[in-house]
DNA sequence: ACGCTTGCGGCAAGCGGTTGCCAAAAGTTG
DNA sequence: CAACTTTTGGCAACCGCTTGCCGCAAGCGT
């Protein structure tokens, strides 16, 4: 862009008839005889304007079809209006509802949202983060995979919220998995379960450790059996794997790290002849799209995963803008609790 | 921003440390000793620009962690390296996987996605097509639900391009449901099925109709009962109200809009002790995730999701830069099959 | 050695808005 | 009616980057 030829202003190149320019503030200004920063302040402190004039000038844009260029408007005012969210890995229905929520939250806020994919990697986290900084006023990073370093030296420079991932550097909205994790074992106990074990997910994930220690802690306080297989890649096709070497614990009940992982054991165990609920109780983690209605339905802990994601849009904002009372929460929990469904029964044996 | 202030340079507003202003362009030129449209093109048409200057400017922008604004770029460029993907219901397993496809060709081209939900809204479709004006190079539409009016003027001021949705006017990858469509009630009547209802999906959904019209076609020459219920609303949630209808109608065969509702059906179909398949077979379409792990694992019409999302933004990119080779296609099928699973087999009482 | 093509880098004018400062207009007050 | 305060709108300087046009200097052919 940026010819320097101003001669004849009427001038216009041929061809490019695919469509007409677009109107710009200038367009709106001439049309409704003031000047541009008249324009640009109607439409965006409209008190700051007349009223006459304002309604003068909203005729004028609305006639031209005028929608302001976020860019430019981006570029002078250092705000871009837009938000990050990136997530480990897009296909997982767990993410899906994280960014149903962040999406709802953020459109009524009237920021737009830029999903990113970053595929389980801390690297691809990092550099999101980095090329995205220009491109965005704060991040939401669901189940971040970086460091507790990395983490803080990027909330440091940044504004951002993390999810399922606490940490003393970012405000965070943590699931509040514990808690169910003890209903989960309440429950299996109850049901006469004595070796229980836990199928574990990413190492690098922070709800997985946190899973993990608290299953691990109630177990032994129980006087249970405990074993623990993994780490798997949180996905169905895992699940047989998974399934197999639960198998060899001997154990009779297993909770997975997530849901998706748990549905994998299922149907793994459906072709091994190893009836669910009858000969292992399976527990999963999530309650995700499907849960319900797999083969048997699922057993798991439930969380509000979507509010989550508004909750964490909502901290970010008041982060954000400073102002706007709210107070600056650091921390969100999120309560859960067990959804009993029908992969898991009596333990074999058990009378 | 802009003050006119010049005078004192170093001056610094206090506080405001969260953090040092980021480096521009400006910077790294003087760092590297050149001229700020050298340091431009450096990084863009690197050819434009002699190597050992191009090392040099490199290294500086990397010393001082320099990531070009996509704001000021898009400004000057007219060019937002933005691509907007608008699908109905973000939390549809199905468009998970589109977005999943484009999201990963747009990166492979080194693009952002803008995704957005429409709520399965005309207007709100419309709405974003045109605020996303400006901030898009590009759109793509995922099961569209404008009219063939309001598609073709979109289409003739922006480049863009559906997915499900064939139009004269706009570039298009179809799924090719017809052809599985006649695997599907092949199927059916080898099992001995004569009656076979369908269960419809949004009325404003060109799959929708699409689907219907092949179904009753071929339902027709076949010499079967057929029988159509519906609208529902494609989730699993409507499925009880559909599986109620299907039983009334008589029919002992389903094929329905999309998984969603069929998965529904099978939940309902149970809970009221009707098996499946014994005293009915369900057909769904799509092969969403869960498809395969649903009881029983449904027979569907599987198509290839995630690459209908990246054939269609291939085909954008090539209306976006008409050069690079690559014919412009306008239209783009995508094969389908028909998967046989649990959810289907022989009439009753067929012999 | 000279005119010419080429390669490389700089100049500066924008892109489309926003916003600090200011002056004219309008409203208040004594 | 003059002096003073408050509104309201315009001016113009940017925001950070791209790009058309130029000019300088090195490479070339004869």
């Amino acid at each position: 862009m940026g010819s320097a030829i101003r001669d004849s202003p009427e001038e216009r190149p041929p061809g490019r008839e695919t469509s007409e320019k677009m109107p710009t503030i200038r367009d709106v200004a001439e049309l409704a005889g003031v000047a541009t920063s008249t324009v640009s302040r109607a439409l965006s402190k409209p008190d700051r304007v007349n009223r006459h004039t304002r309604e003068r000038i909203e005729e004028a844009a609305s006639r031209l079809n005028y929608v302001p260029s976020s860019q430019a408007r981006g570029l002078s005012s250092g705000r871009t209006n837009t938000v990050a969210v990136l997530v480990p890995d897009i296909t997982n229905p767990f993410y899906f509802d994280i960014i149903r929520g962040t999406q709802h939250q953020l459109k009524a806020a009237g920021l737009t949202q830029l999903l990113v994919d970053t595929e389980e990697s801390n690297e691809m986290e990092l550099e999101a983060l980095h090329k995205l900084r220009r491109s965005a006023d704060g991040f939401v990073l669901a189940a971040s995979r970086l460091t507790d370093a990395q983490l803080a030296e990027v909330s440091g420079s940044q504004p951002l919220v993390t999810i399922n991932r606490a940490s003393a550097d970012a405000p965070s909205v943590v699931i509040d998995t514990p808690s169910a994790m003890i209903q989960a074992l309440e429950h299996l106990v109850s049901l006469g379960h004595q070796r229980v074990c836990y199928v574990s997910g990413p190492p690098t994930s922070w709800s997985n450790s946190r899973r993990w220690k608290v299953f691990e802690e109630d177990s032994t306080q129980r006087g249970l059996e405990i074993h623990r297989i993994g780490p798997y890649i949180p996905k169905t096709t895992s699940g047989a794997a998974a399934a197999d070497a639960a198998v060899r614990t001997g154990a009779t009940a297993c909770i997975a790290f997530n849901d998706l992982l748990a549905i994998g054991m299922l149907q793994r165990l459906r072709e091994r002849g190893i009836r669910v609920p009858e000969d292992m109780s399976i527990i999963g983690c999530d309650d995700i799209f499907g849960a319900d209605f797999c083969n048997p339905p699922l057993t798991t802990i439930s969380s509000p995963i979507e509010q989550a994601g508004r909750v964490a849009v909502s901290m970010l904002l008041s982060q954000l803008n400073p102002f706007q009372g709210g107070t600056t929460r650091r921390l969100a929990v999120m309560p859960t609790h067990l959804t009993v469904r029908g992969s898991t029964g009596p333990a074999p044996g058990a009378q």
